[in-house]
RNA sequence: GGCAGGUUACCCGAGUGGCCAAAGGGGGCUGACUGUAAAUCAGCUGGCAUUGCCUACGGGGGUUCGAAUCCCUCACCUGCCA
């Protein structure tokens, strides 16, 4: 029989474990309880935190128990990173963080029955603990030495900006974590991206320590990409889960574009297609790559996962305008008002000049920028490109598409709908 | 608390009185090519304005015809010493 930890291994989903034997016997032995947290550091969860996410959801359909950690207190410290020491955010603002990320990470889960997921905020323990507590019930068990080893600590300490006090306290503070958890649910096993790997042993120790108890840890990978750039970022920054954030449309296009070196990781880390399927959708990549194959259905199923089944048909309706053959002027008046939907935009009166009207869709910035963008050739309105001393013409001259939109568009991918007020 | 070094555009980083809207690299954008890919090549990359003006080299003040460059001061960062 398959166990969820055999699908993990072979999504690759797996990096470090304290020990693949007894974590393999402790999942196969019955239901556990798991947990994983998520740092309130933005209003909104990215396509990076997938991989945790959806792990989680991968444990909960094998039957074990979720717990998701959003972390209130360790978001108001800060995890240290290889380089700079973060600038603290209000407490209010991480306390709205932390109700944005809860929204997000339920609608991937189950939150009903035996198996329904738990939120927990950590600043519901550390919070009420006091100063003295910490360090006498907690920083008593952590040894200097150590602290001092774990890798991001050792390099911040030999850098030029050094590291505060306050965020090299940041693994006693999940290993807290991962001690409060065991004690009040039973928890026996945290993950996290394999970057995590040193405050997820903070807490196993810490639980050994002061409960004599067995904890298990497990890493997934940081998804990285083919050719060494970032994953999840894209023209405009991260790819984020919110709506508002990045629309469906540059959600959907952002998958889509992945690419060939990568979009079978992609398909195995994030979808919950199986092993016989993706061996066709692999075959199908390597002898026809221009069809893009794995591309499509990896966009169509992420986008129905995180936006719904309705998103993801407007996205592919507008892509297939947007980047088909087809003419735009030959649209009717509902699919243009999909596309719009899908569009950054704006309402404009008619004589408002086009260099404005391009400002005021977002697609870029200053008039200089626009000038510059005629010069070079790319933007367009309705399919057709406009030269430099068109830029000072009104946009109610210009013949729009029904409805009154106007499609304006910076090379292939930046586009908007701007509707002609009145 | 003392001493030393540092703070330049999205990032790194050169520039030490006029030729500096500021070298070079990275990143980003656009075009060609293509599969809405990768690689490659080319151009662009502060704002407004049709020869010019404004803003900008940590903040403030000063010297000078003229300052990113010199002086004073404040803030912050780093290191060494206490």
């Amino acid at each position: 029989m398959q166990t969820v930890l055999d699908d993990l291994d072979w999504r690759g989903l797996v990096v470090q474990t304290t020990g693949r034997e007894a974590l393999g016997s402790a999942l196969a032995d019955g239901p556990i309880s798991l947990y994983c947290g998520f740092d309130p550091t933005a209003a909104s969860l990215h396509v990076g935190h997938l991989t945790q996410v959806l792990t989680m959801r991968r444990f909960q359909l094998a039957g074990h128990r979720p717990f998701a950690l959003v972390g209130g207190a360790t978001g108001l410290i800060g995890d240290p990173r290889m380089s700079g020491e973060r600038v603290l955010n209000d407490e209010s603002v991480v306390a709205g963080w932390v109700e944005s990320l809860r929204g997000q990470i339920s609608r991937f889960l189950d939150l009903e029955g035996e198996f329904g997921v738990q939120m927990v905020n950590n600043l519901d323990w550390i919070g009420e603990m006091s100063a003295l507590q910490f360090l006498r019930d907690i920083g008593k068990h952590y040894r200097m030495g150590t602290m001092l080893a774990k890798e991001t600590v050792a390099r911040r300490l030999a850098s030029d900006e050094g590291i505060s006090y306050t965020e090299f306290s940041y693994q006693v503070l999940q290993g807290t974590d991962y001690l409060e958890l065991h004690r009040r649910h039973g928890v026996t096993l945290q993950y996290g991206g394999n970057d995590q790997w040193g405050n997820l042993l903070s807490g196993v120790d810490l639980i050994h320590k002061v409960e004599g108890h067995d904890a298990h840890a497990m890493t997934t990978p940081l998804v990285t990409k083919a050719d060494g750039t970032k994953f999840g970022k894209s023209e405009g920054g991260a790819i984020w889960l919110d709506a508002e954030l990045t629309s469906p449309y540059a959600f959907h296009q952002f998958w889509l574009n992945a690419a060939d070196a990568d979009v079978m990781n992609y398909l195995r880390f994030f979808t919950f297609r199986e092993r016989e399927e993706l061996a066709e959708l692999e075959q199908a990549t390597l002898e026809a790559p221009h069809r893009r194959a794995a591309q499509k259905l990896l966009a169509q199923d992420m986008t129905t996962l995180v936006h719904g089944q309705g998103a993801t048909d407007q996205a592919e309706a507008a892509a297939a305008v947007l980047f088909g053959k087809g003419d735009v002027r030959s649209l009717d008046e509902p699919t243009v008002r999909a596309i719009a939907g899908e569009l950054p935009g704006a309402e404009l009166p008619g004589h408002t000049p086009l260099v404005d009207a391009f400002i005021a869709a977002g697609i870029v910035d200053s008039k200089g920028a626009a000038r510059r963008g005629a010069d070079e050739g790319g933007l367009s309105v309705n399919g057709e490109k406009i030269a430099t001393d068109q830029l000072t013409g009104e946009i109610g001259a210009l013949s729009p598409l029904p409805g009154g939109h106007l499609l304006l568009r910076r090379g292939r991918k930046s586009a908007a709908m701007v509707r002609l007020a009145g």
